[in-house]
DNA sequence: GAACACTCTCAGCAATCTTTCAGATAACAC
DNA sequence: GTGTTATCTGAAAGATTGCTGAGAGTGTTC
């Protein structure tokens, strides 16, 4: 990834730095404010390529942001955070052009994947795939499809979400705690029975499919998606 | 290892030392303090490559600490530690963007280990290896995969810390009390008989896919995992 | 408002792992 | 060789971990 810089706008301190912390993980390269005043003055002194904004901000809303920003001729596009009941209509006024939304709480997957989404839209020069193939698996993340050995599949959300995280970390014992990190919202609070429950519901999904099991307990640890190219 | 520079913040002193002591012997540059606001400025003035600190401090739990350090722009990865009971406190969000967490009791050989795969990932100037391999056996950390000359073998979690534990230190003596020390939580309070029902198991598993007997009985002392190389 | 899909919890079961122990075996000293 | 000590190993109890079906709760669709 070549050095993309993203600008995080969020007053609320703990989610500003679990996605600056993340993002930053992720490969991007990060620069949060707490506001929409500071969002207009580092997009201009910053040229993002991509900004993160929560709509509602402490002195100004994202419609004046955004305004304001693409007035000075920045065209880099917005992921819009959104608190879930905030109205429809307002939030589908948000998303012109290249734009998306996201509802709070989020996955941090899920942010990671909407972001590289919106890029690949946007920048025909980036290098990633909106394909993910691995072993006898391949999802198109365009269209949210699942084929196992060419055979369309058809998984919930969050078993969606689990996979793709799994192959994104093929040939690598995930943790539990990992994978909740990851792919549930951040402000979930069960238990981590439930990534067994899931791990259960695709290989119930995915294993009649293929050659040999794909997931594999590696038990006292955590997960591991097996490909079938040899280790590492 | 090019002088890794680790912060321990504990304010358990008895954890502390212990932390201290085995980090220094595994070859890490080690500062300790017993507080939040003695680690903060430790990790300001120090600028420390990892930080392993534990959530539940007398002055500050490790949240506040984490978001202060990383407010000054020390962006070092965090081992979190924290009591097992106390794990469901809700604690989501400790393996993001390269940190990670252990919970008390552990055992040392484990943390080393940890440490070791978040500087992996995080730095990737390390030449650390995710592969272990000493004579005719190949330990994968990243997938917990042990092979012996070419062919995948099944350990249990136990067996495979005291199989690594024992090739980190090959053709070196051991005693059983300090494998007990490494390799078992640290309030283990068990006899060392354990360890030689262990090394018994690792035998029967290993010894039949190998040219030679790797793990050497020297009576009176302990065990050594003798490799084909000339020594270490 | 009935049918459906999805998320999440829970409890019982199955499988595996840990630990102890005691008898068998091997190493050593004399 | 004989006695002594250390180590090995199989058996077994008990604990832990993971799997899965059932069901409650929620929201959505038609």
């Amino acid at each position: 990834m070549e050095n993309v810089k993203v600008l995080v706008v969020d007053d609320e301190p703990n989610i500003r730095d679990l996605l600056a912390t993340s993002l930053r993980f992720a490969g991007f390269s990060v620069h949060a404010v707490a506001n929409g005043a500071d969002a207009v003055h580092a997009a201009e002194k910053g040229e993002p390529d991509i900004i993160l904004l929560d709509v509602m901000l402490p002195d100004m809303n994202g419609f004046s942001v955004t305004k304001k920003i693409r007035s000075m001729g920045i065209m880099a596009p917005v992921l819009f955070l959104t608190a879930r009941d905030e109205t429809e209509d307002k939030i589908t006024g948000l998303t012109v052009g290249g734009d998306d939304y996201m509802t709070k709480p989020f996955s941090l997957d899920e942010i990671v994947a909407r972001i590289h989404a919106i890029l690949r839209r946007t920048k025909q020069s980036t290098v990633e795939e909106s394909v993910l193939e691995v072993g006898e698996i391949k999802i198109n993340q365009d269209a949210h499809e699942v084929f196992v050995n060419g055979e369309l599949i058809d998984l919930s959300p969050t078993e969606y979400k689990l996979l793709r995280f799994l192959m994104s970390n093929p040939n690598r014992v995930l943790t539990k705690a990992q994978i909740l990190d990851h792919v549930w919202e951040y402000d979930f609070n069960g238990e981590m029975g439930i990534v067994e429950s899931y791990v259960s519901y695709l290989r119930k999904k995915l294993d009649p499919l293929t050659t040999e099991p794909l997931i594999q307990t590696k038990r006292g640890v955590g997960y591991m998606y097996k490909s079938a190219k040899n280790g590492k």
